[in-house]
DNA sequence: TGAATTACGTAAGTTTATTACAAAAAGGAC
DNA sequence: GTCCTTTTTGTAATAAACTTACGTAATTCA
């Protein structure tokens, strides 16, 4: 799903456009918020083009007809992520530098929203919260959403360890039991080291869990898979996105589980906190 | 600017509305995302009323027509603001626990937009590309985040080391020069111990960054502060989105930093990517 | 119970967007 | 340059969507 367009493609950098289309982007371009108030047939003769013209235009943006571009365009002004999802550059300010980070990670939250089915949160959840304990495998930028998880899980009174090291991580897999849930997290879910170790873990028995993209070698192995995808792909910042996305995920898994384990959980939370206030200066 | 009104005042809530209007704006509420794709005829029929009746209701919100409604509702979705920062409740089904951790997500990425000073980080980065070494210091729900940090900065060819433990962080703070960097992560900024070893750090010399609140008691023991503000405070879901806040911040540092490094930031990566290539399957 | 008010739906009317087709322009081949 | 092909653009017809006007039903309050 594809966040950022329209406003970027008006520009005509990435597409071939039309003379007479690129007076439909002038027009859009120079003040965007106007446009989404106008009707086809005023923009088109503002553009001094006929209202099929800018018809085609929308399609060729990829929305379905004109009113569905001025919907999308709308979202994209409203998030303000008209500033881009495009490449930094070196000469981006700070501010801009901040924008275009924040809003890469909003796009991407969105996007997850939708992404992501109900179904396989609750089939994550069931495996888990009737598992005798709970094993997280990450590695290299997976590897702190692990124990990140881990941090997450302690609190509801079940077993839980995270591993990052693919020899220890090895080791448990090979003993893990029906009863054990194994989560395994990664984005590429094409990492050789621990697709073997989801496949070790799934033969031994484990209940295992996917949080990586579907249709990956990785998904393959595991008995339930909570689909993390992103958009964007781009050199420098791949990961950033993707980490934001895996703790999210986890954020929901470990809630679900929170809500439904009700009242022992927020003993445990309150026994945490009062104990917590005396580290506290 | 009023960001949230449509979905709010569609609940009933601020607005008297009628038995019919009640209807529609369930289907609405139901699935914000698909009614702005849907005509006013097909929202009539499934809300079991008549297209006037929609449009009225579109009107006493303070629209101009169904258009118009379906406008501003895609803005107000795609800002990601809709959806509560209520509570969670046990009754809320899983669609809802996804939405509405997302949203508080997206909400206190918007926040630090607002609440980031570009100097701050700017200051931060300065410190940060002239060292010899750099040290990320992190305890519990922040100790992912410390060593996510690491992995993040070990593009960059200069040394980078995160620690978890305690004892480790004071070994290490006791040793640091004025040309070292040490990352002090913190969300309540009153942990005892990370507050003494930044203490410490301090005076040893180092150039001490925070990432905490402003004002707490780890902000008057760094040098340079990047202020890390959530607006939520709950009980259970309090360290979510900090977390999230924190490597958000830790993704604009090490993006900063990569820009103005340039050249051979990329030739890292490339060559990083390259020698990950063999670990895929 | 009855009058007044509000809520609602039907149907007509108007605006808006789309499709089909034809004309014009642009690009190539000879 | 001329002819042919391809692409672009506009005109006109059509269809879809939205709005308005009006009349009926329901509700409220006296």
């Amino acid at each position: 799903m594809n966040t950022t367009q329209l406003l970027d493609r008006l520009s005509g950098k990435t597409d071939k456009l039309s003379k007479s289309d690129l007076k439909v982007a002038a027009v859009v371009l120079r003040d965007p918020q106007a446009a989404i108030h106008q009707s086809i047939a005023k923009l088109a003769t503002e553009a001094g083009v006929s209202e099929p013209t800018v018809n085609r235009l929308c399609r060729k943006l990829g929305c379905n007809g004109y009113p569905d571009f001025k919907l999308k365009l709308a979202q994209e002004i409203s998030r303000g992520s008209h500033l881009f999802s495009e490449n930094m550059e070196a000469s981006d300010d700070t501010r801009t530098v901040i924008n275009k980070i924040l809003s890469s990670i909003e796009q991407s939250v969105n996007s997850i929203g939708q992404a992501t089915s109900p179904a396989s949160i609750e089939e994550a959840t069931d495996l888990l919260m009737s598992s005798k304990s709970i094993y997280f495998f990450g590695m290299g930028a997976s590897g702190p959403v692990a124990l990140d998880a881990q941090h997450k899980f302690a609190r509801f009174g079940i077993p839980v360890v995270a591993h990052t090291d693919f020899i220890n991580q090895r080791m448990m897999c090979s003993m893990l039991t029906e009863e054990d849930s194994a989560v395994f997290i990664s984005y590429t879910g094409r990492t050789k080291a621990i697709v073997d170790n989801a496949e070790l873990a799934t033969k031994s028995g484990a209940r295992t869990i996917g949080l990586t993209r579907s249709g990956t070698p990785l998904a393959k192995h595991c008995r339930v898979v909570v689909n993390a995808v992103t958009a964007e792909d781009t050199d420098l910042f791949t990961p950033m996105t993707s980490r934001i996305i895996h703790l999210a995920l986890v954020d929901i898994l470990a809630t679900k589980m929170a809500l439904q384990l009700g009242d022992e959980v927020e003993k445990n939370i309150k026994a945490i906190k009062t104990n917590l206030q005396s580290t506290r200066s």
